[in-house]
DNA sequence: GGAGTCAGTGAACAGTCGTACGCTGAGTTC
DNA sequence: GAACTCAGCGTACGACTGTTCACTGACTCC
């Protein structure tokens, strides 16, 4: 009893392993340029199939795009799980946090590439979509910390702040990664964690000044 | 007696309207395109000249792009200023930073849209261009925070860490302003507010939990 | 005032692009 | 096993791209 796919022949299959490759040929690609300057027919000649046949999986780029967006978020939500099921005290967590992000960089390169690039990018459903998987993240973690020790007192919005500082942080330091080569990657990565050190003491005395 | 520019007749005037002209006239095309997106004859035909004219200006399409960053900047220096220039306590200091980035943002945002799209876009020269400005930006700002009050005691790297966090920070705030309608900057003021208080109560404490 | 400079012109080039259309042939359904 | 579906193919089209080259004519310099 399959999930929620329906007949899946093998002809099922072989569509989904065309749309696969398309997909995974245009994040390739994508390290090189940005969605907007991306072509239809780039894309299909780098699979292997006419350029006619991409309208089989998509209608647009920008639609190839939102679908990318999906896969590449389902990526970082695996980050995200793993970061908020880190325990231990907060120097521990800042310590495993960075290494974490520092490791599905390293693992995933395109695809964070992708999200970065097409965050502020000129493909509007793109962006929209992005939007909205990060605003997905920023609650989830938002929930995480309100479950959390310290933070009784807080404030909804507050709360919710800081969630946006979280995730915001861990694109910047995502990014980051991205662009110092191999050399200063734990300049960077001291970086990254002082200014979550930073963020955790201002929590800390975040009741004491209001 | 002129200070940098030679001779200056009426031929080198119509030249700089002219390469003036390609400039803002690619800034608006870019509000609804990314810069490798942008073809040269686009550009031209904006203007009113030949396709071949643009290259009596620049040689390509980044190399535009790169003088459009340094104009751009130009403009984010002037506000990088006005913020350093604020006295007061540090809420009153919070609250005029950041009305002065919403009033930048509404008063050029062809500039910062410009800036936060290329930033992380697809153009290396122009990326490095922005990277380095903003390497200008986070020093002038640590230099600021060295010579401010309570960070006698800061590390070097500790204070730039600092600096870099409130430029990003900027950065970050001005892209959300552009994203948000007119409705909706209330809220995102509100926020931006809150994150640079909470860094600065980090600040505060800094020295506290070493 | 004559020689030289050079911002902008206009036609032509080889490519690339997205997309419309009809087709094929393997997989599906009864 | 006959009727049907549909992923992928091939051709063709018009539109647009960056760049070349020789040109003009207003300005600059001596």
């Amino acid at each position: 009893m399959s999930h929620t796919s329906g007949p899946a022949g093998p002809r099922q299959a072989q569509k989904l392993r065309t749309r696969q490759a398309l997909l995974s040929a245009s994040l390739e690609l994508l390290e090189q340029q940005s969605l907007s300057g991306l072509g239809l027919r780039a894309v299909t000649r780098a699979v292997g199939i006419a350029p006619t046949g991409f309208y089989r999986h998509f209608s647009d780029i920008p639609d190839l795009g939102v679908a990318l967006v999906e896969e590449t978020l389902d990526s970082l939500h695996g980050m995200i799980a793993a970061i908020l099921a880190e325990t231990g005290d907060s120097e521990q967590r800042i310590e495993r946090t960075v290494e974490l992000i520092a490791h599905h960089v390293a693992a995933h390169p395109a695809h964070f590439r992708f999200l970065v690039r097409e965050r502020y990018g000129s493909v509007e459903p793109v962006r929209k979509a992005i939007a909205a998987q990060l605003e997905l993240f920023t609650e989830e973690m938002t929930r995480a910390l309100a479950a959390d020790e310290a933070a009784r007192d807080w404030s909804d919005e507050d709360l919710r702040m800081l969630g946006g500082m979280y995730v915001d942080h861990m694109v910047t330091t995502a990014a980051e990664f991205l662009e110092t080569g191999s050399d200063g990657i734990e300049r960077t990565a001291r970086t990254a964690r002082n200014r979550l050190r930073l963020v955790t003491v201002g929590g800390h005395h975040w009741l004491d000044e209001r």
